[in-house]
DNA sequence: CTGAAAGCGCTTACAG
DNA sequence: CTGAAAGCGCTTACAG
């Protein structure tokens, strides 16, 4: 059986208000006693339980997660931020696959509200006025991580998706890129879909490129499988494409895939950058070039913003825009003429 | 404010012991005072306190995993499979990446303890004397995943890494194969070094191939950079290869990569076998060959034998080897004469 | 500097 | 069927 504080104070001959004492404050009690209680936790193997001290602090010291798909790599290495950087301010995680289905989103909230966690981060996905009613039901800090809301007064850390895009498309355009296709998520998808889409477009006009959307642009899910699927159908609709930007690792990969299958060499016929630099992009064949998203930073920010909140400190800013930048590798050259 | 019993009894006209009564056994209250206290409870928007429930039941619903490294997909995908058993049975996970420092598992052991959870999980490490005893410590049931103990009664469920080893040698050694070399982790891992090792030299002498294991084996870490390095190596001093088998994907795709920079093709050079048959495994060019661990259901293998034990009931064994097989794919060929 | 008491939010015998 | 009381393991004013 696991001691309590009342077996200390029994063993040191002291009351439990004591033992208190020097679990929370040890100078403010003296110290011939202060060494028999610690001896007697010592021997006792004490550690105070975290229930009962949760019960009158009304703080845990425990935050929840909820993510799509854990088995993904992008969340993994956002997660691996986040445990990091909640070992450091003293906090665990309590991850919840949600696997993107509604009444698993529902009752994580529900359990986690239970177990009283100090905070919450939400990934990827829009903040919908239900679930914002949600958010404020469960009345503990909340920040958004990989996602954001423009309506909704929450604060959250991503990259600039818009901007990352339009990045993405004009390095290929300086490297003499002109017919460049898209292989993109859903317009439908107003966080990492549409806009997207847009920074794609702004940079194509931007340098009097007139590509027609529909032509340029094929849709897809974000697995390898998807990008393989997209890059077929785009391949078709857009045989003069000599580049084409994919809107995730995988599915960059597998549009290589489709490439590697059909001898159509890369970068060689079709250059191929992707979006978010996780680890397989230094693993493809060849290596992916990528718009890189700061996974593991991000997942820390996210988890040191919430820590203030739950603290009471201010935020600096609501939204934070986190820097991407483009990790050259080998799957874009030079137009050749 | 969040609500509490009080709150709700004081709305609902009744004790608090009824309202409790009808949080646990709804059959036992009068049907008007039952329907009055549940309308408060949604008016109040009343969720029990998880914490005073632990106090009480001395059981949190909570289970502690520990993990080397969660952005590593092998780990991704067994958390992912630990998480839906989870949530089937009612449990939820605190997840703390321990990176293979010591004091950071030491402090989540410590943590965890704290936090009363109801069982433990353990990942890829060897069982010590030392963490044996942490382990009784703690007081909660313990399961391994992905390594086992002989030297302790601890429940694991793991797969069986001599004889995957075996079967991959030997998988090989039917395609014609007989100069083939191997990419190992460290004969010093009594879980996944060793043992593979030894199931790799089994097949050969099954076989009646003699090679000498200084030769043919390479030592390396799990990643694609490792891989590839330990290829590097092992091609200059075992030139005559014509097969090779890497005990993770990662390895195996790294050795892949140096294979291909170097002009030498796979499978039909040199073919390879890869191990663990994560999602990567499907990705890599060509795609990669490789012992599968069904490591989701490992994952819920693992929860489950755990849920058990907190419930007192039996375990039908104690270590559990769950079945491997090879995933085909085209990275091996046969040797042509 | 230290102990007794109240209280955190529940559950569960014990009476009635 | 229902309420008052004790108790889970702590912390924190309040006295002394």
């Amino acid at each position: 059986m696991k001691s309590t504080i009342k077996d200390v104070a029994r063993m040191a001959n002291v009351s439990i208000s004591t033992v208190s004492r020097v679990l929370n404050n040890p100078d403010i009690v003296a110290k011939d006693k202060r060494d028999n209680i610690l001896d007697a936790i010592k021997q006792l193997n004490y550690t105070p339980n975290a229930l009962a001290r949760g019960l009158i602090h009304k703080r845990t010291q425990t935050l929840g997660v909820l993510i799509p798909d854990i088995s993904n790599l992008f969340y993994a290495e956002l997660i691996k931020g986040m445990e990091d950087a909640a070992h450091q301010s003293g906090n665990n995680l309590i991850i919840c696959n949600t696997d993107n289905n509604q009444d698993r989103k529902n009752s994580s909230f529900k359990v986690l509200s239970e177990k009283q966690i100090d905070g919450i981060v939400l990934t990827s996905e829009p903040v919908y006025p239900d679930s914002y009613e949600m958010f404020k039901q469960l009345g503990v800090p909340i920040v958004l991580a990989a996602t954001h809301s423009l309506e909704y007064e929450i604060p959250s850390v991503k990259v600039n998706d818009e901007l990352a895009a339009f990045d993405a498309a004009e390095y290929l355009i300086r490297r003499g890129h002109r017919q460049i296709g898209m292989i993109s998520g859903s317009m439908l998808d107003p966080i990492s879909g549409l806009p997207r889409i847009q920074g794609f477009l702004r940079a194509l006009r931007a340098h009097g490129i007139d590509l027609d959307p529909e032509k340029c642009i094929e849709h897809g899910n974000y697995h390898f499988n998807d990008g393989y699927e997209a890059m077929k159908r785009l391949h078709k609709k857009f045989p003069g494409m000599t580049a084409v930007f994919a809107t995730s690792d995988e599915r960059a990969i597998g549009c290589i895939s489709y490439l590697h299958e059909n001898k159509i060499k890369v970068p060689d016929d079709i250059s191929v950058i992707g979006f978010d630099n996780t680890r397989i992009a230094g693993m493809s064949f060849p290596k992916l070039t990528a718009v890189a998203q700061p996974l593991h930073e991000m997942g820390q920010f996210v988890i040191r913003k919430l820590d203030r909140l739950i603290n009471g400190e201010s935020l600096e800013e609501l939204r934070t825009y986190m820097a991407h930048w483009i990790v050259e590798r080998e799957t874009v050259c030079d137009l050749k003429k």
